[in-house]
DNA sequence: TTAGGGTTACTC
DNA sequence: GAGTAACCCTAA
């Protein structure tokens, strides 16, 4: 599994502004196996769905279903909120059902049997955390209201889906805040903070980069910048957030990490910023081309652009990269099938290249040509595609926030935009506003 | 990257 | 043919 599949899926899991993630398809989409390593995406798409469950309003047994999921992936001991939450929900999810006023009229009993005899009973037989002493009572209580129309009509008036939130809500919070960063997030920062500690040693550059390629003493955590030394050390395997990566997984970062330094070791003498600027900006565009990706990888088919037919990229098959790169760097101007091997031999030759040091130097990123926007031939005009209304809000709301800035907009909302350049953008507005 | 004019495809 | 929406081209 790629790397960067996984850092995305993860990015795109945990931006809430993005109404249109399905993190169940999404993982599905990028075929996640079912290892351990990948808890904390797991668990991450649990509490996105958990948020947009929430967003909706709804708190139903599909939110039992996932507070039991989330008990499942969770090693450490179960937290009293998320006991609460799925009480409180398990309440409000009985409460809905007793709306006759007689419990026997109507689906309450059915309700207590599958949500409180079965579900919970299983719970029960399984040694569950979330059995609490409140989930107890309340079941005592819930099943006690069939006979008493007393206690039926008290816990018929109380409010018991506003607490039910509040502990979600509060579940949530705690939950995101032990995730911590995510993995993107992470390196982002560790970027930042290593290159205000370049700043801070001057005239000592190369001592400053070594230094980079240390791990963190506090995390014990790879860096971005030390990838390379971790592959000479064997200590490759621990990425924050994403810890089940395979040799090849880090070889990608390895590329991508060694194209950016490649483009940013010839100057310098530049700003340290502005090189960071530059990496940054190399990351979104790695992310906006995987998005495109991933957002057709989860579309339903009828919903899709109908693939140019010279696109070599085959959507029915993994999303991953293909093994075999094409080298666009050459000065032939002709592209070349690059194998592993002479990727290898490109390594060599680039000692000496920026202190001296040894590194393999590695092929460039293909990019993947997956866009729907991206012109394959110039005499073949795209299919006229008509705006939905999701896209033309989104430009509305866009245009509320960043004013005629197409791309800000565009990057605001990639999800819905995704088929849309940023001149589409401009066109369409110049429509809307005529 | 954006703006503006032009082109194409479609409907009436 | 006019009007419209989406797309394309090009200059700044």
């Amino acid at each position: 599994m790629e790397v960067m599949d996984k850092w995305v899926a993860e990015f795109l899991i945990r931006s809430q502004h993005n109404p249109t993630v399905s993190p169940t398809h999404l993982l599905s989409a990028l075929r996640f196996g079912d290892s351990d390593d990948c808890v904390t995406l797991k668990v991450s798409s649990v509490l996105r769905d958990l948020y947009d469950s929430l967003l909706r309003g709804s708190v139903d047994e599909g939110t039992l279903d996932l507070l039991e999921i989330l008990e499942k992936l969770q090693r450490s001991v179960i937290t009293e909120s998320h006991k609460s939450a799925y009480c409180w929900t398990a309440a409000e999810c009985t409460l809905r059902f007793m709306w006759p006023l007689d419990p026997l009229d109507g689906l309450f009993t059915d309700a207590l049997e599958r949500i409180w005899t079965k579900r919970i009973g299983s719970l029960k037989e399984s040694g569950s955390g979330l059995v609490s002493d409140e989930l107890v009572k309340w079941e005592t209580d819930l099943k006690k209201a069939v006979e008493d129309p007393e206690m039926y009509q008290r816990i018929r008036e109380s409010n018991i889906r506003y607490t039910a939130i509040s502990f979600l809500n509060q579940l949530l919070k705690e939950q995101w805040g032990l995730l911590g960063s995510s993995s993107l997030e992470a390196v982002a920062q560790r970027r930042f903070r290593n290159r205000k500690g370049e700043n801070n040693v001057e005239g000592d550059g190369v001592r400053s980069r070594e230094g980079l390629n240390g791990v963190d003493e506090r995390t014990g955590r790879m860096e971005s910048d030390n990838i390379d030394n971790s592959n000479e050390n064997g200590d490759n395997r621990d990425v924050e957030g994403v810890g089940c990566l395979e040799d090849d997984g880090i070889d990608k970062v390895n590329e991508q990490l060694a194209a950016e330094e490649e483009g940013t070791m010839g100057s310098q003498e530049q700003e340290h910023e502005s090189s960071l600027d530059k990496g940054d900006k190399m990351a979104a565009r790695e992310l906006k081309d995987y998005l495109l990706e991933i957002q057709r990888q989860i579309d339903p088919p009828s919903t899709r652009q109908v693939q140019e037919p010279n696109n070599a990229f085959d959507h029915s098959v993994n999303v991953t990269p293909q093994p075999s790169r094409v080298n666009r760097t050459g000065t032939s101007g002709q592209d070349h099938i690059e194998t592993p091997d002479n990727a290898s031999e490109k390594g060599s030759s680039s000692q000496g290249t920026w202190s001296g040091r040894v590194r393999p130097r590695l092929s460039s990123p293909v990019p993947l040509n997956v866009s729907p926007l991206k012109k394959i031939n110039s005499t073949v005009r795209r299919p006229k595609k008509f705006w939905t209304p999701e896209e033309v809000e989104a430009l509305r709301a866009g245009v509320k926030e960043y004013g005629k800035a197409w791309k800000d907009i565009k990057n605001a909302n990639p999800a819905v935009l995704a088929e849309r350049t940023e001149v589409d953008l401009k066109d369409k507005w110049r429509n809307l506003v005529r």
